[in-house]
DNA sequence: GATGAATGAGACTTCATTCAT
DNA sequence: TATGAATGAAGTCTCATTCAT
């Protein structure tokens, strides 16, 4: 199974087709074990027991263990982009904004609330980004072959109109990017167990970014 | 050990006192293995063959697996914000940096260079403070109560001169490290093959930092 | 099951009796897969894989694995043997050999021939042999008690004509024997993958099997 | 560890020379073990009892369970052929025999005694060799390639003398060949429980061997 | 009769750690 | 101090077999 095939299932797999009461269960044990020791220092057996399920029952569904991981792993990362990979995004962007401040926004709140709705997983795939080449080589060709470019269609228009500032489009994005993952990394790695004002926290982050690529 | 001793162990490790050419080369080993494969993921066999050092030779100097991660992760944890943590920081700063911007480029480059320096243990350290707790506890009571306070310090004049936008420092602090961050974590984690200018990545990303900051 | 019981087998088995579609493919998909890897190394799944059926429908036939090579083995173990135990058999030979080559050569051709067709389950036979008592108890007592005594029958009036040689017939048997399952072992199982005129091979055995008992 | 690296061991393994005690046992035990259930059906916890160590012992000295085998197959399949090998064949033949008669008989009762003193490792080697391909190459190349052509430069001059038989001197190899592997197949696999007179049957065997290939 | 999900024992192998030398 | 053989617990994975559908 290589990551196409991980991210063609995305649209039959984590959707409860086609699975067994007791697929789900590891999936979901899968996700926890992971999420909390990482990849590498979870073992089988724990999930197994945690999903409970004799140990060799993961393995009539996922080949082996790395097989477990992709399968929960691709699916988020297919659909963490979803949104920005439309055909028509042009279209359906500029029927719904009319400002950049508009567009980021709409952007940030819809993604943030996603990966607040599968954050184990996400956090799963950040941390194992980095030890499994397939993976970061898939995201970045997707992330930046093609997300980049639709998102840059939009950020020229408004350059153009002098709304926002005239640096490269890819560092914008990517100080965008930057932002809400250092915001996401600070509350739920660095500092999981403090207290904050989520919403505020957003909000303020999302003044900062627009104020930091507007032209004044 | 705990962690203040190896807060303490600052002082004498890494700094080739006290050390065998053995225990350097183990230590040299594990870093390279460690950033590569992560912590969990290496052996210290691995690690043993690398260093071309017997396995019990690592464990003469250090007891255990453990124990050899945080003699490497520790004493970077501490010099990364030790510039921060200087007993005069105000006075310091008073004499130096007239604004803001100024305060913020000579910061971030300077903990940007350190940070290249020690690249592969500031990724080591990265990756492991989720799952160590003593870690991110050590971390966020050195960075949370003290970093920060500091950095507020420094903040608060310049709001009251208006020359800084009036959010909550802390936000503010939040913001300029998730960019650093974030910026780090594309380069070095999500694209580490893809080229750039990173001169100039730098100086974008400060521009907007501030830009993002300043009161207009 | 008892090696008796598969004995009996013989004479339903193999024969295209009562057998379902699917249970002659999993015989045939068994032998091949014993005969390439050996019944220890071989799995059901890969057996039923390569069958075309669901793992449980195997074991819907064969109690056991151990079953299934029984059911493979012993028919061939008893037709390789058949024409040497009918009960006429000296008078048989009386009506149509009237010199031990004639003898030796007519039946050294057809058991060649059978094997031939039977190969991949001759192979196993042999290879399984030194594995499982009962195999070997049930080959020895029939093989020793009964072939061999009736081609004792056959040896010793030749040998009292002074047509061969006055060994014990055993030695004789064996001797025969041992060449030709020499000459299958070396085409077979050590150079199977080189060429040669089989026809010219088995006929220089022959005359030198021939030779080696005749009395000069 | 491929097939020239085991022959070359041949010169230091088996021989007492850096082998632990420890693996002196393995050894032992791996070959008792795999000889009576054959190397698939064998378990490195099994071995590891009989040898009176912990599992983990043995992967310290063989890493893998096939590179057991291979240790202890390919030193003994070394010797078996090495007095074949030596360089100066035909000088020494020259010396020592002055029939066909005597280098068989001295040939076959040096390496039934070789074969005798090493039984089980030459079993396993025997039964191995079908599943094993590297073997089985590595063994018909030096075979085919060598000890043959040096036999048979010992047998065409006697061919030439009249003294033998004029088939392909590569049908007698065989044919003698498959006669001793017979015999022994017979006596070590198919009756390992029954009794004999082994001198004189193997004496009977060589008669009739010689007599096969001698010219009346 | 046929399926294939589920099992749990046990396979091979790795690994951190200990200890005699 | 340094070694590396030895350990045994634990890891991933395979497999023959069962059973509900």
């Amino acid at each position: 199974m290589d990551v196409n095939n991980w991210v063609d299932d995305f649209f039959n797999l984590m959707d409860e087709e086609k699975m067994t009461e007791k697929q789900k269960k590891i999936l979901l044990a899968s996700i926890e074990v992971f999420a909390e020791k990482g990849y590498a220092a979870s073992s089988t057996s724990e999930i197994a027991k945690k999903a409970g399920v004799a140990e060799g029952t993961i393995f009539r569904h996922y080949k082996t263990k790395k097989d477990l991981l992709m399968s929960i792993v691709a699916p988020v990362m297919a659909k963490l982009i979803a949104p920005l990979l439309i055909k028509d995004f042009q279209k359906v962007f500029k029927q719904n904004f009319q400002s950049y401040e508009e567009f980021v926004r709409a952007l940030l709140l819809n993604r943030l609330t996603f990966i607040k709705e599968h954050l184990s997983v996400v956090k799963i795939l950040l941390q194992e980004i980095p030890f499994h080449p397939e993976l970061r080589q898939h995201f970045s060709e997707t992330v930046m072959e093609q997300v980049v470019s639709r998102i840059e269609s939009v950020i020229i228009p408004f350059q153009e109109k002098g709304e926002i500032i005239d640096l490269p489009p890819k560092s914008i994005i990517r100080f965008t990017a930057s932002s809400i993952i250092g915001l996401l990394f600070g509350k739920f790695i660095l500092f999981p167990e403090s207290e904050w004002d989520e919403v505020q926290a957003i909000e303020e982050t999302i003044q900062m970014i627009l104020h930091g690529v507007e032209k004044k």
